[in-house]
RNA sequence: GGAGCGGUAGUUCAGUUGGUUAGAACGCCUGCCUGUCACGUAGGAGGUCGCGGGUUCGAGUCCCGUCCGCUCCGCCA
């Protein structure tokens, strides 16, 4: 039986199209045999349309391949539409079925390893062996959607505003500075390697020097480095560049990108909120933090300096750095021995000693540290708290300040976690500038200062004309966007002043060689007039977790590797011939 | 590099203190059934308990090793 070619897709099949003759594609979902009449839904991308074949009414009797259908098998339908006498309101096809006049198969399905459905019952494994099934349900297909029309949306935003989209290379030189390299070996160099971009950072600095002026590219990364739940080894990002800059041009323009491409998939993004570095850690303990919810973090340093024998708080003064803070758990005062203990684990993780806790009661204030505190001490801590009678406080103490307050910031993680705080606020966004990141930190191991963002960040002016030998308290003219607790994308002013960038590579610990080695071309480019520029580059994948609402960035990527890195459909990586390998001079020894 | 959880039928899982023939649901196969949409109904097939070793009269269950998946810490300029 042959029949021509599709009218429509399923999924758009409505009451409208009552008595006209169509021809859908797609594959079997779910049928029913019941005896005398056959029922069977057709999926393709746009959705499903039920099919109807009566067995014994002539004409239709004569459909011998509905007997035959099963599930995943593919087919070409033709018949009338007609309103179903039992609608279904589940399905925006409900109101309609098609009366089958004629069926192709054309091709059928083993019996799938697992059933396609809406809601995944499968394991991920075994989505991801399969992938090609795990695509077809709706869910991940809806998903794929939004991410093309996230695409999309960036790509008209800029063009609109006078971008120029330009592909930069994929082999390139290796900068081992930061994220581990993938390197793909040289054929005609043996010995030699090229390097999988991490970002196009130099290439898109170049093409301001070249005078491109306005930059922006939809471009693959490679980062060898250990995987989560939202990271992978090969991502997708949006990479901005333009000239002549100051902050706010940046900011106006990566708002305007992020506001259009929620508007493209169906939800407004509300107003920035802005944040110095110091500000979010003290406030929040995290340089991305959810603001979907409140619980802010206070700092008890100098309420208890000197007020104290607890030797646990007393740790803080011993050096310059230490801190002693707090957050509140609303109405918890009634947690158990279990319950703290469980939260002295999960700081733990972050490297807290411990915590110390004060639960506001009736009838005053209890605490693990009561010995060492008086009663007027602990309203103290619960006033600059803010507790309320009813509340626990949790108090980490922590000699280095940034991972006091990562324990703080983890705890409140925790505790929105455990309080529900984010249910029903999927489909919420609360976007964030943070803004001024120090531009060194110092690498305890070795003693050296590294940069924090990446060695082509601007100083803040006034910082570094007066600069002491603490450099960790540069700022840098660095900026990062944060969506619901996942860092979306970071940027700088860039510097293009060759004196200042030499200067920089000095500082952090590079020989006028190995700068010559690694950077001697982007210096050299810094001689024939480079203009300020600056910019940023966005995680597609992450934009497309938030606009799909889920929490898992293999989600929205079509073929990911699992936390080992390894392709399970594909089964990559894999051994390759011998000849190959002598091909590019590499021996290896097993 | 480290920690936690998991791996039993095609799938998702249960499996007690180590004990006879390893179960359930869904899926699949064969009938019956003209309005199903989680169809119903009668029957049926389906197992290297991840892999290797050990303890034991006896191991899905205990021990050691190993592989794989997920989550987290380190790492990710």
């Amino acid at each position: 039986m042959h029949i021509s070619q599709r009218t429509h897709y399923a999924g758009e099949l409505r009451a409208e199209h009552i008595g006209e003759n169509v021809i859908v594609n797609g594959w079997v979902d779910r049928h029913n045999d019941l005896g005398g009449v056959i029922f069977f839904d057709i999926r393709d991308r746009s959705g499903i349309v039920q099919c109807l074949v009566p067995d014994v009414e002539p004409p239709f009797n004569k459909i011998p391949e509905a007997k035959k259908l099963r599930s995943e098998f593919v087919v070409r339908v033709e018949g009338i539409v007609r309103q179903r006498s039992n609608p279904n309101t589940k399905i925006p096809t409900g109101q309609i079925e098609i009366l089958v006049t004629s069926i192709e198969i054309l091709n059928e399905s083993e019996v799938p390893p697992f059933v396609i459905e809406e809601e995944v019952k499968a394991g991920e494994e075994l989505r991801l062996k399969y992938r090609y099934l795990d695509l077809r349900r709706p869910s991940m297909q809806k998903n794929l959607m939004t991410r093309h029309k996230i695409t999309q949306s960036i790509r008209n935003f800029f063009d609109s505003r006078g971008f120029i989209e330009v592909e930069t290379p994929m082999l390139m030189k290796a900068t081992p500075e930061g994220a581990r390299d993938f390197l793909v070996p040289s054929r005609l160099h043996h010995g030699e390697f090229y390097a999988l971009p991490q970002s196009p950072q130099i290439y898109k600095q170049i093409l301001m020097v070249a005078g491109l002026d306005k930059y922006f590219q939809i471009v693959k990364c490679f980062r060898d480095e250990d995987l989560r739940a939202d990271r992978q080894p090969e991502f997708t990002q949006l990479d901005v560049e333009m000239s002549f800059p100051d902050e706010e041009m940046v900011y106006d323009a990566m708002e305007g990108c992020l506001r259009e491409v929620w508007k493209a998939v169906g939800f407004s993004l509300p107003k920035f909120s802005r944040y110095s570095y110091k500000e979010v850690m003290e406030t929040y303990g995290s340089d991305k933090p959810d603001l979907r919810y409140e619980l802010k973090i206070a700092t008890l340093t100098e309420l208890l300096r000197g007020k104290t024998e607890f030797k646990v708080f007393n740790d803080a003064f011993e050096t310059k750095q230490g801190v002693i803070a707090s957050i509140v758990a609303p109405n918890c005062g009634a947690w158990s021995r279990k319950q703290l203990d469980e939260l002295t684990d999960h700081a733990k993780l972050y490297g807290a000693g411990g915590i110390v806790w004060l639960k506001v009661t009736e009838s005053g204030i209890d605490s693990s540290a009561k010995k060492f505190l008086s009663p007027e001490l602990m309203q103290e801590i619960a006033n600059a708290s803010n507790a309320k009678q009813g509340d626990l406080i949790l108090i980490a103490v922590h000699q280095k300040w940034s991972r006091a307050y990562t324990i703080m910031g983890a705890l409140r993680i925790e505790l929105a976690k455990r309080l529900k705080l984010l249910e029903g606020k999927q489909f919420e966004f609360a976007p964030l500038w943070v803004m001024n990141f120090p531009m060194f930190e110092l690498d305890e191991a070795t003693g050296q200062f590294n940069s924090m963002h990446h060695p082509f960040t601007s100083p803040v002016v006034e910082d570094w004309e007066n600069k002491t030998d603490d450099l960790a308290q540069i700022r840098a003219r660095a900026y990062d966007i944060v969506v619901n607790g996942y860092e979306l994308g970071s940027g700088s002013i860039r510097i293009h002043d060759r004196k200042l960038q030499s200067e920089i590579f000095d500082m952090l610990g590079l020989t006028k060689e190995e700068m010559e080695k690694k950077f001697g071309f982007m210096l050299d480019a810094f001689r024939y007039g480079a203009p300020p520029h600056g910019g940023m580059a966005l995680g597609i994948d992450r934009i497309a977790m938030l606009c799909c609402g889920t929490d898992n960035i293999r989600d929205v990527i079509a073929f990911p590797k699992t936390t080992s890195m390894q392709g399970l459909m594909e089964e990559c990586p894999s051994p390759v011939d011998p000849r190959q390998l002598v091909e590019l001079g590499i021996h290896i020894n097993k």
